[in-house]
DNA sequence: ACCTGAACACCGTTCAAGT
DNA sequence: ACCTGAACACCGTTCAAGT
């Protein structure tokens, strides 16, 4: 890439970032090019999309939550690590605005450039439900897909602003659905509702 | 009401029905009104806002739930009238594909033709969720707005393609944590998380 | 190679001019 | 009273023309 064009593509990333915190993820891109003082033409030559902007920019975060994911991972209770990093991913998305239905949009379509982070963090989090499943400790009939979803409602919550007062709240109701309650061992007769 | 204008009126109605139908609630106003072989501007007369629009076309089923409310709170179990009646609301919100952003933001917005509507609503779900706390079978940690929130992400889960195949099974992940576990009668030592 | 202005087809809002 | 076309200020996409 020539000097000129990494001085460009790194500089409208730092404009999105402000634009995007300030604004949410629908921001103008136009409105971008222009803070950047740059032509909208070369904004969507450097990001085709507004997915590949937000990959752009996100990539560090996911990866972080991947990481995290990692380190909860060797920890000593897995339904503590499983919950604290759910806690971590809601709480990550709520710093850009709208980007749960981004996310939920890529985990299906492979020619997103969300996709495949949006994948990896779906695989880092069913890890660390099996994890929790095979202690015992969460309810066995959800997989990693349903965490994904779960987290991306939760998320969508804290994005309302009339409902995210009430989004920490929920996601302990939605937390202790997710963990098997240890009142009920149930060995029989008072099975948890299923599919 | 003048005679033509009533007519402009109900064809308009009838062709945003489709419209929303086929398009969701997001389908573009200009489109419906030349659909409808009407100026954009007199779509605006009659419906200054797309909310004023979708609140005429919605408040039959608004109403409707709200009686099928009136209806389960008479019957025998309060926890499965309350679970019943969740369910319809959030099969209902499918029929309109976006209708649950507009829902959750009008919920506190009184400027919003949708306002009345949203807090009616809410207002038979506290009472159906009152009934089956005061019966002891649903968790009393939360409340309407509460309710019309987990309403909302359940809904929104719905309206996201590659999420909805997961709907329903959440659903009743999410339907088991309002209800309290009747296995943990608990009444000590292992109480509920709280917020 | 990289950048850019301009044209394009949209959108919702507003309003003066018609019937 | 009610309707409407046109003007307005936006949006993202595309591309021929510049450096």
């Amino acid at each position: 890439m020539r000097a000129d064009a990494k001085k460009n593509r790194d500089h409208l990333l730092a404009v999105a970032g402000t634009a995007i915190t300030e604004q949410g993820v629908d921001v103008s891109l136009r409105d971008i090019a222009r803070r950047a003082d740059v032509g909208l033409a070369t904004l969507l030559r450097h990001f085709p999309t507004r997915e590949a902007l937000l990959e752009a920019l996100l990539r560090t975060s996911f990866d972080e939550l991947t990481a995290r994911a990692g380190e909860f991972e060797t920890s000593d209770s897995p339904e503590d690590a499983l919950v604290s990093w759910l806690r971590d991913c809601v709480a990550w998305t709520t710093e850009y605005r709208g980007v749960t239905v981004l996310m939920a949009a890529a985990i299906e379509d492979t020619e997103s450039a969300l996709h495949a982070s949006c994948v990896t963090l779906r695989a880092a989090g069913a890890r660390l439900l099996a994890r929790a499943q095979a202690a015992g400790t969460a309810r066995t009939d959800i997989d990693g897909t349903d965490l994904f979803a779960l987290i991306a409602a939760l998320a969508w919550l804290s994005d309302q602003p009339p409902l995210a007062p009430r989004a920490d709240h929920l996601f302990a109701v939605v937390a202790s659905a997710i963990l098997t309650n240890p009142a009920s061992t149930n060995t029989e007769g008072t099975a948890p509702p299923s599919p």
